[in-house]
RNA sequence: GGGAGAUUAGCUCAGCUGGUUCAGAGCACCUGCCUUACAAGCAGGGGGUCACUGGUUCGAACCCAGUAUCUCCCACCA
């Protein structure tokens, strides 16, 4: 925004850079905000915080003093990560691991003649060489480190080099962390500038030195090249040492360079002084953090994260909390122009404590360390500081809220965010912070990529939504949302949301142009309803066990089917009225309370048209609302109901069949055969497997007003079956079909009733593990009774 | 280098304690249909050596070992 604007970041102070980052945060804020909205989050917006607003800025200053008084945080001397663009400090977790191409130098340094020590000169055989990616950081060099069990090093024993080009004079130490492998087994040390090598020195205490700025450009005490940047001299220091003899072979190599997450930068490892917080201390003190998430106290879904989460813990390092930016919270350091300093809570207090330290100063004089925390500082406090928890520890919110049931949140974030609030969490509440953790699908593009903000391959969901609908969308992404599974995303999810939105709607279409009449609901409507409600309960109970698996998606499919398979392909067929013919007020009132039902339970993936429609479905009430309406309740079911109308459903399937190979007549009515089903007829062949085989005789028994019943005869069962007809000559076309189903196989191979399967083995087989067993248990017995004996 | 996980239909994935929900779902595909809620739909259909090789077992997608491939996390190469 500020380069759009034309205004440079150095020109700046700091407060008039900070009012242009709260301006940014508003505007950029707000459109998160007014995505989650159209997407229909149901959050309670009234209430959203803010983790820089001034009391859970307070909880930052309150954490960050307590932890230093209980000696968590220290400040100190320490190697990090230092992105010489950004000119900041990130932790390690922010830095980005690339394989690139690279060039090993192999460089000569000439042993010191002890007997002449200005013998500097590169001649046959007074050197050794060692290999380097980093050529241009030899004028920071401190020693050069061989593998005590390298024999070929051997005589360097207690030798000195001269540093090439400067000629410092530096010593060969011993350590076995050198590779002998790698390179010529000769290791140039650089504390001041490599991870290792600075171990290297504390452990052999060597000279650190440091020869670079914070931006990357070499300083004075590299003697040479000072100001000039890092790669700049690593060109030019190869030339030189080209010319002066001191370079050997150049081989190319692939290694693994460090870059920011940010920046991109390559990161420059420098000592730097920053504020730590002592993590092996704080997990030593706070044992739940691990013990809690392995014992299931808190639950990590999917639970393979507990493994990582595990080792992560055990191998946890200590968190480098300050970053060197403006934006953010101030670090609670106050410094005196002497360089004492006190953490405290205000200015007041450092004021207070430098006083109680009898030190003479101005107040003018204080200064604010200039240093803002790791912005995960305060996002590890939100459970408890989003509640004013810290303010106020017995307020009525936190103790109503503390801790929360879920918590949903990227795997990537697992450590920056979720292992610390749960650490907070015990550390400052002595309670877990939530008992599930939700871990997410990463969305991928489809070439496997990660869809990001950054790097801005991420679909822009408001043109999503405006293409498929809000519901949709939520539709598309919860559908491919296994939890934990890295999901690709593809549009085609959000269409099929959308296409499913369709089909709700026609279904509201066609009931709501439907007019009623007082009069006896017909057998065939109350077998429909009886079974679609059988199938709402099977698929409640489908539901809840994804729900309490959070399998979304499939709660979602199951959902999905319920409505789109058995009640606008089954049921609304099945009690659907002849065209334009009124539909009787009790079937009328069954399907709308069904209707009703299904929005209910499709309502917390498809908010906007479940709502819509359950308003239109009866008069509603200023404030009612679909949100607060109660879930149906899962009730038992008879299973007898939904196999007898399988049975149906296949001999239906059968007729389609005829009729689509033009056997039939389309003109007869597809539900004849389900309409016609009477349940009661099945429930004598309960447990048996039921076989229609050829029907070998139809007889047409009766006709009441305007009804025909007739019995079907097979070679194993008589099915007495009843049917309606509304005219003379739908009776004639139901004559007309059944004739045609006479002769005609039905083979409907479904089992009635729905006892479990206990076990299919063969008698003999079961006979054959029953004498294992008792194979086992003799000898166990046998053993029992030798160590009875024996004691 | 250390750790975790995966491999089932063209794609995305279910598949619990080994056997009757075992070879499944959705999408995609193929063939008919503009039939009065819905062509963003309806009806019907095809499609898999459950990565490979052995082992355990009366019986393996499932358990064990090995092989191959892939993904992620952590560390790291002067």
């Amino acid at each position: 925004m500020l380069r759009e604007r034309g205004i440079k970041k150095s020109d700046l102070s700091r407060e008039d850079f900070l009012k242009y980052a709260w301006e940014w945060k508003e505007k950029y804020g707000g459109i998160i905000l007014e995505q989650l909205k159209k997407l229909g989050a149901s959050a309670d917006w009234d209430r959203t915080r803010f983790t820089m607003e001034p009391s859970l800025s307070n909880a930052v200053n309150e954490v960050f003093v307590r932890m230093h008084e209980k000696g968590y945080i220290y400040r100190g001397l320490r190697m990090v990560n230092w992105d010489p663009q950004g000119k900041t400090a990130l932790s390690d977790e922010e830095v980005i691991h690339k394989e690139v191409n690279s060039k090993l130098y192999h460089l000569n340094y000439v042993i010191v003649n002890d007997s002449d020590e200005n013998a500097t000169q590169l001649v046959e055989g007074n050197f050794l060489t060692v290999a380097t990616t980093r050529p241009e950081t030899i004028l920071g060099d401190s020693a050069i480190c061989v593998n005590p069990k390298d024999e070929r090093y051997h005589f360097l024993k207690g030798k000195r080099v001269f540093v090439p080009i400067i000629n410092r004079i530096i010593p060969v130490i011993m350590d076995e962390y050198v590779d002998m492998e790698f390179g010529t087994g000769c290791l140039k040390v650089t504390p001041a500038h490599d991870i290792n090598d600075y171990q290297l020195g504390q452990k052999h205490n060597l000279e650190v030195i440091d020869i670079m700025n914070d931006d990357g450009t070499f300083n004075e005490k590299s003697i040479i090249y000072a100001g000039k940047d890092r790669f700049a001299v690593r060109k030019d220091i190869v030339k030189k040492l080209d010319e002066l003899g001191h370079l050997g072979k150049v081989e190319d190599i692939k290694n693994n360079i460090g870059y920011s997450e940010r920046t991109d930068a390559v990161i420059e490892p420098r000592l730097s002084l920053q504020w730590f917080v002592d993590m092996k201390k704080f997990i030593k003190q706070n044992p739940q953090v691990l013990e809690d998430v392995m014992t299931d106290e808190i639950q990590l879904v999917p639970a393979k994260f507990k493994n990582t989460y595990k080792h992560w813990l055990e191998n946890i390092k200590d968190w480098c909390v300050s970053r060197q930016l403006w934006w953010g919270q101030r670090i609670p350091a106050f410094y005196l122009p002497t360089g004492e300093y006190e953490v405290a809570r205000t200015l007041e207090d450092a004021v207070q404590k430098f006083k109680s330290r009898n030190l003479t100063f101005k107040i003018e004089e204080i200064r604010q360390d200039e240093d803002v925390l790791d912005t995960w500082f305060s996002s590890w406090l939100w459970p408890i500081s989003v509640f004013d928890g810290f303010e106020n520890p017995d307020n009525e919110d936190i103790k109503f809220y503390y801790p929360t049931n879920v918590l949903v949140t990227a795997p990537e974030i697992l450590f920056f965010w979720v292992a610390r609030m749960i650490m907070a969490g015990y550390e400052f509440r002595g309670q877990r912070p939530f008992k599930d953790v939700y871990l997410t699908g990463i969305v991928r593009d489809k070439q496997g990529k990660k869809m990001s903000k950054s790097l801005g391959n991420s679909p822009d969901p408001i043109e999503l939504m405006q293409k498929y609908s809000a519901d949709g969308v939520r539709f598309g992404m919860l559908l491919s949302s296994p939890a934990g599974n890295d999901l690709l995303f593809d549009e085609k999810y959000c269409e099929q949301g959308r296409n499913f939105t369709n089909k709700i709607w026609n279904a509201f279409r066609l009931i709501k142009g439907w007019n009623t009449f007082d009069g006896v609901m017909p057998e065939t409507n109350k077998v429909a309803i009886e079974w679609m409600e059988a199938k709402l309960n099977e698929a409640l109970a489908e539901a809840e066990e994804h729900y309490s698996k959070y399998k979304l998606s499939d709660a979602l499919m199951t959902n999905y089917k319920l409505i789109w398979d058995s009640f606008c392909a089954w049921y609304l067929e099945m009690v659907k009225p002849v065209f334009e013919q009124p539909i009787d007020k009790g079937s009328y009132d069954a399907t709308i309370i069904i209707f009703e039902k299904l929005m209910i339970i499709i309502h917390p993936f498809m908010p906007f048209i479940s709502e819509e429609i359950w308003q239109q479905l009866r008069d509603r009430k200023a404030g009612e609302s679909i949100c607060i309406a109660e879930y149906p309740v899962l009730k038992s079911f008879d299973n007898k109901i939904l196999s007898a109308a399988e049975i149906a459903f296949e001999t239906v399937a059968q007729v389609r069949n005829l009729r689509s190979s033009k056997q039939l007549s389309p003109k007869i009515p597809l539900d004849l055969v389900i309409k016609a089903v009477d349940k009661s007829a099945y429930e004598k062949f309960e447990g048996t497997i039921l076989k229609l085989g050829n029907i070998s005789d139809m007889r047409f028994t009766d006709t009441i007003e305007g009804t025909l019943s007739f019995i079907i005869k097979t070679d194993e069962i008589q099915v007495p079956l009843t049917g309606q007809v509304d005219s003379e000559k739908e009776r004639e076309n139901l004559v007309k079909e059944l004739e045609y189903l006479k002769g005609f196989l039905i083979s409907v191979d479904k089992k009635l009733g729905n006892e479990k399967f206990v076990s299919s083995a063969p008698p003999q087989v079961l006979a054959n593990e029953n004498q294992k067993k008792a194979d086992a248990l003799s000898k166990i017995k046998t053993l029992e009774d030798s160590l009875a004996q024996l004691s």
